[in-house]
DNA sequence: GGCTGATAGTTCGCTGTCAAACTATCTCCT
DNA sequence: AGGAGATAGTTTGACAGCGAACTATCAGCC
């Protein structure tokens, strides 16, 4: 006995919206609704790689933004929150833990007085290196079910994601 | 001076990587950056919607699923939390906030002394029908740029949609 | 019929984020 | 040179969400 129609969570949301809201156009609410219901679902996935490691996510991703700019693994504050698109006051915490935590540190720059270095230490360094290879394979894993779709997909959400930075 | 090639941040991102870490295969890493930013732009531009109707994302999503569950517009809190995934103290705030503002109405369930119904006010009513006119067609206009490879989109999502859920 | 464990909802303490207000510093313009 | 406005970072206060602990009620088993 094998499921005839692969219906989705989304398709119940649809569904009912259309019993009770015919003259609504729901198309672009379906793939809306897929879009965020996968990132809900992931989510959780991904943090549990970071949490192996002892980093939340956010975390992550300041070690990332640092180890990927290359040597010496330094940026600003203010590149970071650009970068990670969250507030300054935000990126103050987190430098903060990640500082308290010996994995960055904050240097004086020499060039601005109001502005920091954040570096990367050793210890971060390692440790976002062993993160970010499980997390590469654990995505790679979430994604297997695409298959040969995996570029389908990546082709259209290039296409979105062109439009809504604005070209 | 047009651009030749249609590179968005995540090119940027992957690229940094592919010269830092060579040996990673980032493919799937760029697919579900996109997927990460196409929620984290729109976001924003969805809440906005919300917002001129006097509502946060969560309170609509607690409206919305009353109101597509058709008459009598009742559930409780466990369902609420359930269909919402989210906490059910949460939901508990969610739920005081909405019948503060007079949305919602909490009402003794009379086969479960342990439980509340939850049913949309007059006021909620129409406030969640107009909100859901207006974001269905916010939705479309921000989908738009992906013309007909809206459909391709769905099909990929819906597939690891499937997968994700667990068949 | 009356414990035992499960379930519904709430309260409490914590965390991460934001916006706004603030200090320090830089930049530019005349 | 020096003053106006912009910018970098922090502090503060507010808020939404979570997990854990708690109360009340239900369901089922002996």
């Amino acid at each position: 006995m094998k499921e005839e129609k692969n219906a989705d969570a989304i398709d119940a949301v649809v569904g009912a919206w259309r019993r009770e809201r015919p003259e609504l156009d729901l198309t672009a609410i379906g793939v809306a609704g897929r879009l965020g219901r996968v990132v809900m679902l992931t989510t959780p996935m991904v943090e549990a790689v970071f949490a192996k490691h002892g980093l939340k996510q956010g975390e992550f991703d300041v070690l990332a933004a640092l180890r990927r700019s290359g040597k010496p693994y330094t940026l600003i504050p203010s590149e970071l929150s650009a970068t990670l698109m969250m507030s300054r006051a935000g990126m103050t915490s987190r430098i903060d833990r990640l500082e308290t935590a010996g994995l960055v540190e904050r240097a004086l720059d020499p060039e601005d007085r109001r502005s920091f270095r954040v570096t990367l230490t050793e210890r971060g360094f390692e440790i976002v290196d062993a993160a970010m290879s499980e997390h590469t394979a654990n995505v790679a894993k979430l994604l297997s079910p695409l298959g040969e779709d995996l570029d389908v997909l990546d082709a259209s959400l290039r296409r979105l994601l062109g439009a809504l930075e604005g070209e």
